[in-house]
DNA sequence: TATTAGCACTCTGTTTTATTGAGTGCTAAC
DNA sequence: GTTAGCACTCAATAAAACAGAGTGCTAATA
């Protein structure tokens, strides 16, 4: 007994209809797609057939069935179809997208909430890792005593800034001084190459001011290093929408999970590495989400990935659909990273 | 027929009784309190009576009774007495507070982190408004062909970013020289102040890069204005805890009311004018939040107020706890602000 | 041999009905 | 002014009855 195309295609409209319905599909709804033109009772013995491959499950004998995982593997790999996307939805996106946003922290919180609008479903969107950037520009500024801002600004103009100590005998021309001369210094370097070349570069020289510019140096790493976990998400409270979360508990833990942004964040770095990624239940390896399906992408300045964005819904997810929404994201924040972040 | 000090008595034991159990009360277990040595019946008249005047409903005949909105502002303004932290608490907060923290955004989650974990209850942290601070510092950086970094610094150490046009034929020597002009000429001008500085002092001379100026002044007061309403947000779902939301319903509007920050921007806002506020139930304008009660405080650098932040819980709040957490904190965060934003 | 009609059976979800128990208001006695 | 006593109310829980969707199996059919 093997998957032929007659139960591929019964599993396939078992699958489009569940995720239309959310509730267990019986033979007969199937025995009234035309395209098959059999009766419940074959339907039946296929579905059985199909449930002993482990594609479909029971949740008790006389309720019809419930795709597993394996079979949404089977679906969003060889039969689902992507949805294009409608005039409507196209629109909601523009909407969210097109407000004046010239800080990268507005892009992100709109991307999430243009995401979470258009797919009704949870939407995460991690900020830039600066990793891969260059080194535009480094200024310390004074504060009170003792005290300066150190500012960085990469080539794709993404500033951070940190408080740090500064020797109390250090005047401001000094510091300003200093800026210049690690701008010059490290200019065009790769964020994540600093580290390394001052420990190479000036190990030889002798600074006045050694200690502090290892402070400062250190202070830039950070920020740099894994990027403070502080993921955009938005759409939490749609999960409450479905079925599936009708159960308080289930909800409650849901949404706890996902506020403690630290298990979205892995999860989007962990899929940084790949254009799209496609995680379907018990795939997952977080117990938390065994029952979500996860569907992310990656976005870039040029060639240089950048980040990773993506949706969490329930396994029954209209995968065709998220995917072409993912896309379309995809596109449009590489390109507004890319150019037009000003206007 | 007044209030008696039985009857304030009676009414304080029943408040007290709700906020803890959050169910009705009866008659019965009021009796049962030694200071009082009555009898449930010499209770219920008494309660009839604080029904009639105000203080006490009944969700139907033969439940016990539930304090009002007007029984909680009488709570709070009279009878309650603050509850001190344990040394528990304490160090809950200090573990939340006492990481490296050298960067505001990771200042305001951590407080809202602490506030929520301490309480139970939903914090919000309002970020710093930055109107009454003063400049420090002006930095523009070239990006791309026609793009630069405008970066403000703000004697406090906060510091804002905005992407801006340039045209095209400006040198980066040029913008670097500009920096220094603005920097010079509105050091500590008070940032709401710069855009009326900018229409007197620049009318009359003639400057070559005109529009230029203009455009990096808008980008400027832009940030400073109503600070993009970045609220941070934590413990939303300690809300489902809570019998008053077993509801899905409530629980859903509530949290999707939360979710989209910005009617908790108005009320932290509203709020940022006194050190404490109280709101209960109906006293709040937003309909949303008719049956929580929500209490706020301010924090500050030196004597500026700079924000404001708070917790919202079922109107069966802990007030008197809810209050010295908050003035611990707003003690806590202001010395935070005023020093050691760096270790 | 593959398909189908028919039928008994299973199991959930909903509605109906009883039952319990906490709490009240009122009256009459203390 | 206080209290014991009692009838009454009402929500919440449990138990019972019922409806309906769906199944698996068997025997007939093409």
């Amino acid at each position: 007994m093997d998957l032929d195309a007659r139960k591929l295609g019964i599993l396939k409209a078992i699958i489009d209809e569940y995720i239309m319905s959310a509730s267990p599909v019986g033979s007969r709804a199937i025995s009234k797609h035309e395209e098959f033109n059999l009766s419940s009772a074959t339907i039946r013995n296929e579905m059985a057939d199909l449930e002993e491959l482990g594609y479909l499950e029971q949740p008790h004998t006389s309720a019809g069935r419930v795709p597993s995982d394996k079979a949404y593997r089977l679906y969003v790999d060889q039969m689902m179809q992507k949805a294009a996307l409608t005039d409507g939805e196209i629109k909601i996106i523009r909407a969210h997208m097109s407000a004046k946003l010239d800080e990268v922290e507005s892009v992100m919180k709109q991307t999430a909430q243009a995401l979470s609008a258009v797919t009704n479903y949870t939407a995460m969107v991690m900020p830039p890792m600066l990793a891969s950037n260059r080194l535009r520009h480094i200024q310390l500024v004074p504060l009170r005593e003792g005290r300066a801002l150190v500012i960085i600004v990469t080539t794709a103009g993404f500033a951070r800034d940190a408080v740090i100590r500064v020797p109390e005998d250090m005047r401001t021309g000094e510091l300003e001084r200093i800026s210049h001369v690690l701008t010059e210094r490290f200019y065009d370097c790769r964020m994540d190459q600093i580290g390394e070349r001052i420990a190479r570069e000036m190990s030889g020289e002798i600074f006045e001011r050694r200690s502090f510019l290892c402070s400062v140096i250190e202070a830039i790493e950070k920020k740099m290093g894994p990027d403070s976990p502080n993921v955009q998400l938005s759409g939490a409270t749609n999960m409450l929408h479905y079925p599936e979360y009708a159960d308080m508990n289930k909800a409650k833990s849901f949404l706890a999970a996902v506020e403690g942004r630290s298990m979205l964040y892995e999860m989007l770095k962990r899929a940084s590495k790949l254009e799209f990624t496609i995680t379907i239940g018990n795939e997952n390896p977080d117990e938390m989400f065994k029952d979500c399906s996860i569907v992310t992408a990656t976005y870039q300045i040029g060639e240089e990935p950048l980040g990773s964005f993506g949706i969490i819904g329930p396994t029954r997810m209209n995968y065709g659909k998220v995917i072409s929404v993912l896309e379309y994201m995809r596109r449009s924040l590489s390109e507004m990273l890319t150019n037009d972040l000003d206007e």
